[in-house]
Order: structure tokens, then C-alpha cells, then sequence
DNA sequence: CCTACCGATCGGTAGG
DNA sequence: CCTACCGATCGGTAGG
């Protein structure tokens, strides 16, 4: 069994683990990433994770130089930012309005069906200070600018509204809804009254799209 | 000198420290505070706070049992949420549009002055699994929770936005608002071409408020 | 509040 | 990939 509840999907990182090498590489991406959302970068052992995948903790060294390294993998194999721009792109729709409102509605509900996503990119931003992310956007930021600067110019914005500004606008939104649902519940408040992405999307569309 | 760059503005925890005993514990609070910030908290050590005012390890044993407690004491202290909510319950304006707008740029300059104001969320809902939001939102919320009951009442919001909803998406954009930007910034990207707190704000009450 | 120290655990390595 | 182990560092305590 290679295949696992959590998958990289970024095809940088991903690939068929044909040799005996390449699944065990591919195990310890696996355990490693459970342990980092889970504990964060610190306080996860690398004993852990060889358990996690049934090795003895030297083993580990044959695959990745050292718990650095490992965790570098892990960042670009598991962003929460490989899976936001590519859904980002793909979203169907005949407006842009639904291709941002579909766009949305899938990168939220990815992002809450599994929560040690958003803990990643919170790990690496405190206990890395960030370091990984030069790399991660100078390979995601291309595609994803290109998309946006198209559907920028086929829409009305406000005007002092750039390019760039819709995209980080966008996905801050987006952030915002899954961060403060996740804040909220578990502070034990009611899960109805909380405003959803449906909410949050009316609330950014509205105010953005100035042509309807 | 009992003074430092970044004081606890919150009546729970912050006092006038006239003794000795006092002063010291006032100290490890700011000295926990800036190492909790830089490293999270699992990386920064008990020697590290100690060296930062002037003791010995042992020594923060006569103010705090433990790490933990330590840092539960720097939650209650610095935590972001205890700056944000006074902002917004204070912020000066005619109008709901113009509160809102006020408070929104008191809090953005200030979670933008002190880097570490959202580490310490992050650190906290990480490395913490965000044990002590609850308490911190008991003592938080009833005021907010007030103050944006009578503001929803005085405005036209989409039919679906709870007063609950609205505090959830205006400290959401808030925090978008800073995420994105730090994040950003440490990718490279061209500042003037972000999106500040004013546009998202823009774009945010152009949402939200209907009756305009 | 210090000195001196404890057991535990960590990341990593040598040699096979 | 395992066995066996290293030095370093950690949170915390006893006793004064």
C-alpha cells in the first residue's frame, strides 16, 4: 500500500514510487507531514516519523540530509499554496464571477477537510521565518499571475484594485473564511452562526465587481 | 527601567510594578514574549527568557511553575485579540461605515508594528492546539459580541450575516489583510503594488453594507 | 534568586 | 537500512 489519506498533489514533488527507495522516500513525506502539522517543526522527532513508516531513525538519512531538508520536502509537496493556485486556475465557470465563486468554494472545502494544511503554512512562517516561500512562489507565482491578470482585465474593479491586488485580495479572503471558522470552533462557538465561504464570497464579490 | 518596546496593553495581566518581585515577573513576561515570538514555543528555551533579564534558569521557577504557564501568561498578555477588540469597541466615527473603517486602520498599523502579535497566534494555535483561545475569547468576547450587536442593528447587511457573522468577517479581512501582506513581502514581491488595509476595506464595506 | 545537578530526549553519525 | 552510540541541550528540581 503506497497510497495514503493525504497525498501530494503538486507534481514537483509527486511521483509513481516504482522502487523499493522511492516508496519508502514517499512514506516519509507521509509521516513526516503528520508529524509537522501535528506538532509543528520543533517538536516533532524524527524518531516519530521513522516509526510512523516502521525504520529506525538512521534510516531516514538515506532519503533527505537531515530534519531541514525533510521539512523543505514536506513544504513543497504539501503547501496549502500548491492547492490553492492550481484550483484557482481549473475553476469552472461561464463569468468570472462564478469561476472566482467556484474557485473559492473548492479551495475552502480542500482546505477544511484537512487541517494540518493551513498548520503548515503557519510552521513554516514561525518556526522557519518563511524561508521556504521565495522558492514556493517563484515556481507558483507565474501561472497563477497570468490567470489573474486575464480575469482582472475582463472585469470591472475598482480602480486603485491591480492585478496583484486580486489575486492577494482573493486569496486572503479565502484564508480568512477557513482561519477564523477554525479559530471559532474551537473556541466553542455556535457553528451556525458562523458566515461560511458562501458568506465571505458575496460579501468580496460584491464589493469587487463594480459592472453588475 | 521598567519600560520596554512592547507592554502589555491588557488590564488582565499588565500592573504597576512596584516591587521587586514584580518587576522581575514583568520582565520574564516581555523577555518569554520576544523569544515565543522569534523561535515559537517549543524552540525557545527557559535559559534564553532567563539570560533575557538577568537570572538564572532556576530563577523563573519563583514567578511561573512552568513553561507552560509561562506562556499561557504571554497568550493572555500579548495575545492579538486583546488588541483588537478594545480597538474596535474604541474607534471614533459618525457613522457605523466610518467606526469600521477607523478601527480597521488602528489595528492594521498596530498587528503591522509588532511582527510578533501574530506569531504568537500562530505559535499558539501550532504548537498549543489553541488551548487557551477558549479562555482568552471568555474574556474577550461578551464586550465584542455587545458592541457588534448594536452596530449590525444599525446598519443594512446581507440578510444571511448574523452579528456573530459580521465581527467573524471584519476581523477576518482585518487579518487577511496583514497575512497577506507579510506574506507577500517575504516572497519579494513589489509593495506598491499590494493592497493595503484601505482596499480591502473598500472592498470589504462596498460588501457588506447595503443601505449606501 | 543562585549553584549544581538530574533524567530525558534530541538530531545526527560510524560502521557494517 | 540497522545497531549502537555521540555530544548537546532541554525543562525542571533540591538545597540553600
Amino acid at each position: 500500500m503506497t497510497q495514503s489519506t493525504s497525498q501530494p498533489l503538486n507534481q514537483y514533488t509527486s511521483f509513481d514510487a516504482t522502487t523499493k527507495g522511492d516508496r519508502t522516500r514517499q512514506a516519509l513525506l507521509e509521516a513526516a507531514y503528520e508529524q509537522f502539522i501535528q506538532r509543528g517543526f520543533h517538536a516533532a522527532s524524527m524518531r516519530a516519523i521513522a516509526d510512523g513508516v516502521g525504520i529506525t531513525p538512521g534510516g531516514i538519512y538515506n532519503h533527505f540530509a537531515g530534519k531541514d531538508e525533510l521539512f523543505a520536502a514536506v513544504v513543497l509537496a504539501y503547501h496549502p499554496l500548491t492547492r490553492i493556485f492550481p484550483q484557482l486556475i481549473a475553476a469552472p465557470g461561464d463569468t468570472a464571477e462564478e469561476r472566482l465563486r467556484n474557485a473559492a468554494q473548492a479551495i475552502a472545502t480542500e482546505l477544511e477537510s484537512d487541517e494540518g494544511l493551513l498548520n503548515l503554512f503557519f510552521a513554516e512562517m514561525i518556526e522557519c521565518q518563511g524561508k521556504h516561500l521565495g522558492t514556493l512562489s517563484e515556481v507558483l507565482m507565474p501561472k497563477a499571475l497570468a490567470f489573474i491578470t486575464e480575469l482582472h482585465a475582463s472585469v470591472e474593479t475598482p480602480p486603485e484594485i491591480t492585478p496583484f491586488g486580486l489575486l492577494q485580495t482573493f486569496v486572503g479572503t479565502v484564508l480568512a473564511t477557513v482561519f477564523t471558522r477554525r479559530f471559532l470552533a474551537s473556541t466553542g462557538a455556535p457553528l451556525p452562526a458562523l458566515a461560511g465561504i458562501e458568506e465571505f464570497m458575496d460579501i468580496y464579490l460584491h464589493g469587487i465587481l463594480r459592472g453588475d
